[in-house]
RNA sequence: GGGCGCAUAGCUCAGUUGGUUAGAGCGCGUCCCUGAUAAGGACGAGGUCCGAAGUUCGAAUCUUCGUGCGCCCA
């Protein structure tokens, strides 16, 4: 006897009750241990971040990753799912912040780094709670118990290994350079975070004259939509190709614009322009201007320097040429401040070239880097520039300086963890990573992932490759891997440390006592604070360089991404321990991530993997070199979730409902078959609800009702497997099941019998296919159909074989046997998808019944694998054409409004093809009770 | 401004290399079953496949341009 079915199931309930039994029985970790033996799948956890609360787009991650190494598993496949979690940067600082209701950085330093680090270590497993909870309950099997996670000791010294090996290499250097600059925060951001916070703005634009030196009522129309930049301008640069018009405002003055864009100035300040002359951008090379500001023309405004070419020039405020000018918008003519940007600093650096050394010009920057203006513009010292620019417009329309001003609509970066924070490009001394010396082995381990959709390998990631620049890794911060760098007190040279237990064995190192006196107030403290600011800074050693030098921490810390991308060797702890699990366990067979993380762990990833494993004079800690790709082979980029109305998900428009809620009215299985069979993964989704309610009745339900309807009638007729099983069983295959008493083979059996099981065979096989291919969407489509065949033909059309009076039938029987193995099979089939349902057919149809003498669970068994014989696809094809018929015959009646309730003569059945008349006409009394007609006629 | 992607039924979405009359589910309408029954099933209506041009015997599918939307980047 089977327990009975519940007439009314409540998946909720149901996932629960599943949930308590794995746990109990431990079959997660049976589950590993069964297939120890066989080849590795490796999957890595991209490290979420736990310091916030998990949201469906999270569900999804959870849910695919769940997924696949479910199915390997199945398949035979060790594939160990090591947990991780991202705990340093910028996130947590902001948090801990937010709740010390602090803000700047002078604040932090006010509060004290050490409490303020103590913080952040209490903020980072917050919700983990939280983020356990949904790990389990949506069923994502993975060791959380053996988390890496970022900050720990171990972690934090494989990444100093890496950036140590990328030191000595000469991979890792300190720059000065434009960055995007975060002022109230007072670091610099790597390109990824500037990325994460474009919001469309509407900023001022307003186009100022420079009066020419030699001709004050002529000036050159500039066009910038940042004023607080001019008081910082040093040239004006125009395109040498471009043409000039001298064009007559209203009043008699004289402007230069480039003549393309003269109706369009014009007609912006509602004025007919007329032009004057025309010229090359060459001729204006070179010609002097008064600068709006003069803070710093005052002193240098006739400043010349020698040229190296020979002859001199004025060092500043004359017109340059510049390719990147443009006439898409603004005048032509760009307003330079070259501290401001990164083409202009660059502009400058060429510049500066051209001078014998020393004469030429020095970098004018007014603004400090707290983003205040300093003393230098004594006008506006200390304000905030963004707070500026009203007043810098007002002051130039006061001087007759603004020709025009209005609103511009534009994308402009905020610092992507304070948002009322507007970024600035800011000039600063930061530590970059060559990786632009390495794009090109970028580019070809890209060439060799498997990206799925394929579009992102070329597409967006490859153009990403391409368009690299150097690594911004540094951050002027406290919460975060610490640079592991010393420098000398008096030679200022520099060294590098990869671990801990080095640092102390340098000669004359001291310096722990800040961290044993911490300790020892606080012995709650972690120990892996030890390795962290402000500890780790107190550490000194005597200096190699200079006998009266001392090797001092440099103050920074690192961009939480290298931790990231450090992941698939430093949860290891390598290479100072771990060297077997990281030789097992690289490069990952499979990872699958939101699109965001196109320029996050992807490319982290790829970078520090190719830096450190990717060429010969990299020392990979003494591995031998991989191939390409590595550290990741299999790549599911999935597309962004949207909510309910298609606009991004966001908590205060709540526009979608919570995962919680989701599972305690639907379950997780009808969560996860919604992600599954819906779309690909990579289209993005629109976040459905009823979509999810609806995967119940069309799939879960279905099968669920094939599956009581088996048992009901089982029970009734005594159907019992128990007792005609004989022979050593272990997952009740089709093979095992043959041994049993009353059991025939599919040949002997009737033709609907065969069918379903051929059915059932090419399912398999088409369902492993697609899965290996990482193609789930086309998996489910296959198992939908099945179980639709199986529900909607095979019970239907077999119910008279159930309900024969004879119990002991053969053909009675052989349906039983048929729709067992149909259910058993299907079961195994979906455990990776829909992993509680699976398991509850599983447990009432043989590990309750069974006993000891089957696997406790279905995810312990093997996946069902297809045998070509059952397979008959002429079979398949004449029954599809058999139902079309049906299909048919039922929309003809409908067409001549005779209810099938009312028998008639006969049909005639028109084939275009012929090849299956014979079989069709033999089943003509099937078509005739479908079809309730007296005779079936082919023609 | 550049890159990538998307646009198919009222809604949510499929549509593999070009190939008969473009599909599914939901919703809607009509009906069947009443021994899977707080289920199940049949049938139907509903589409300018975003627009335009091109390639082709043939285009939702390929090319180009345009429009709209999303994401990423300047």
């Amino acid at each position: 006897m089977f327990r009975p079915v519940q007439a009314s199931v409540r998946f909720p309930e149901l996932e629960a009750d599943i949930g308590r039994f794995w746990k109990k029985r431990d079959i997660y970790r049976k589950s590993l241990k069964a297939r120890a033996g066989g080849p590795q799948f490796v999957f890595y956890e991209g490290p979420p971040t736990a310091n916030g609360m998990p949201h469906p787009a999270h569900c999804l991650t959870r849910a695919i990753k769940d997924l696949f190494p479910r199915y390997r598993t199945m398949r035979g496949y060790a594939c160990q799912r090591k947990a991780g979690w991202d705990t340093h940067g910028l996130p947590v600082e902001v948090e801990v912040s937010k709740e010390l209701g602090i803000h700047s950085k002078e604040e932090i330093e006010n509060y004290g780094v050490e409490p303020f680090i103590h913080k952040c270590v209490e903020s980072v497993f917050r919700y983990t709670k939280e983020w356990e909870r949904l790990t389990k309950r949506i069923a994502f099997w993975i060791d959380l118990s053996d988390a890496y996670v970022t900050y720990h000791q171990s972690f934090v010294e494989s990444v100093w290994w890496a950036l140590k090996d990328l030191f000595d290499r000469g991979l890792l250097y300190q720059g000065h350079k434009i960055v995007w600059w975060w002022a109230q925060g007072g670091t610099a951001l790597s390109s990824g975070e500037v990325g994460q916070g474009y919001r469309e703005v509407a900023d001022p634009s307003v186009f100022v004259r420079f009066p020419l030196v030699d001709d004050p009522d002529t000036s050159l129309l500039v066009w910038t939509t940042t004023p607080w930049t001019l008081p910082s301008n040093q040239f004006a640069a125009v395109h040498p190709e471009l043409d000039y018009s001298t064009v007559e405002e209203d009043g008699g003055k004289k402007l230069i614009v480039a003549s393309a864009l003269v109706e369009q100035v014009g007609s912006k300040a509602g004025q007919e322009l007329e032009v004057v002359s025309t010229c090359q951008g060459t001729e204006l090379l070179g010609k002097r201007y008064v600068p709006p500001f003069d803070y710093y023309y005052k002193a240098e405004g006739d400043t010349t320097g020698n040229l190296i070419a020979g002859g001199s020039e004025h060092v500043a405020w004359r017109v340059v040429a510049a390719d990147f000018v443009t006439t898409d918008s603004g005048t032509g003519v760009v307003h330079e401040a070259p501290a401001f940007g990164e083409v202009d600093y660059e502009l400058l650096l060429e510049q500066q070239a051209r001078f014998v050394d020393g004469e030429g010009p020095g970098l004018i920057c007014a603004v400090g880097p707290d983003g205040k203006f300093t003393s230098d513009a004594p006008d506006y010292e200390g304000r905030w520039v963004k707070e500026a620019d009203k007043d810098i417009s007002r002051e130039l329309r006061r001087r007759g300086l603004l020709f025009h001003q209005e609103q511009y609509l534009h994308e402009y970066p905020f610092c992507w963890r304070a948002d009322e924070d507007p970024l600035i490009q800011y000039p600063r001394q930061s530590w970059f990573i060559r990786t632009t010396q390495f794009k090109d082995r970028m580019l070809a381990n890209n060439e060799w992932i498997n990206w799925l959709p394929d579009h992102i390998k070329q597409g967006r990631f490859g153009k990403f490759l391409e368009s690299n620049v150097d690594w911004a890794l540094s951050r002027e911060r406290y919460w975060g891997t610490p640079l592991p760098i010393w420098k000398c007190s008096v030679t200022g040279q520099l060294e590098a440390v990869s671990s801990y237990q080095e640092l102390l064995a340098k000669p004359g190192a001291r310096g722990t006592e800040a961290w044993e006196k911490a300790k020892a107030a606080n012995p709650d403290l972690t120990e892996h604070l030890k390795v962290h600011k402000p500890y780790i800074d107190a550490i000194e050693y005597n200096s190699p360089f200079d006998p009266k030098g001392t090797m001092q921490r440099v103050p920074e810390v690192i961009d939480g991404w290298f931790d990231s991308g450090a992941m698939p060797f430093a949860q290891w702890g390598y290479p100072h321990q771990g060297h077997e699990q990281f030789a097992a366990q690289f490069p990952a067979d499979f990872i699958s991530e939101g699109i965001d993380q196109t320029r996050g762990w992807f490319y982290s990833q790829l970078a520090v993997s190719t830096l450190l494993f990717g060429d010969e004079t990299s020392s990979g800690g003494n591995r031998p070199l991989a191939e390409f790709p590595h550290p990741f082979r299999n790549c599911i980029v999935l597309g962004l979730m949207l909510g309910e109305d298609g606009q991004k998900m966001s908590k205060s428009k709540r526009n979608y409902r919570e995962p919680g809620e989701i599972f305690d009215r639907y379950g997780a299985d009808a969560l996860r078959w919604y992600f599954f069979a819906n779309q690909p993964p990579w289209t993005s989704i629109r976040y459905n609800e009823q979509a999810i309610k609806d995967s119940i009745p069309e799939f879960l339900l279905r099968l669920w009702n094939v599956y009581s309807f088996f048992v009901i009638y089982a029970n009734i007729d005594g159907f019992d497997p128990v007792a005609l099983l004989q022979g050593k069983l272990d997952q009740l295959t089709p093979r095992e099941l043959a041994s049993a008493r009353s059991y025939r083979p599919a040949a002997e059996r009737a033709e609907l019998d065969r069918w379903i099981l051929s059915e059932l065979h090419s399912t398999t096989a088409a369902v492993i296919d697609h899965m290996d291919a990482y193609d789930n969407f086309a998996a489910c489509g296959r198992i939908t159909d099945f179980v639709d065949a199986l529900s909607n033909w095979y019970v239907r059309r077999s119910r008279d074989r159930f309900w024969s009076e004879d119990k002991q039938d053969p053909d009675k029987l052989d349906a039983y046997w048929t729709l067992y193995e149909c259910l058993l099979s299907t079961s195994k089939l979906v455990a990776p998808f829909v992993p509680f349902l699976a398991e509850a057919l599983w447990q009432n149809l043989a590990a309750e019944p069974f006993g000891d003498k089957v696997r406790e669970s279905v995810h312990l068994c093997d996946y069902p694998e297809p045998e070509g014989a059952i397979v008959d696809a002429a079979l398949s094809e004449q029954m599809r054409e058999m139902r079309e018929i049906v299909s048919l015959g039922r929309a003809a009646r409908m067409g001549a409004k005779l209810k099938v309730r009312q028998p008639l003569a006969k049909v005639e059945v028109i084939l275009a093809d012929r090849q299956h008349q014979d079989w069709l006409q033999e089943h003509s009394a099937l078509i005739a009770e479908e079809l309730n007609v007296k005779a079936v006629e082919f023609t």
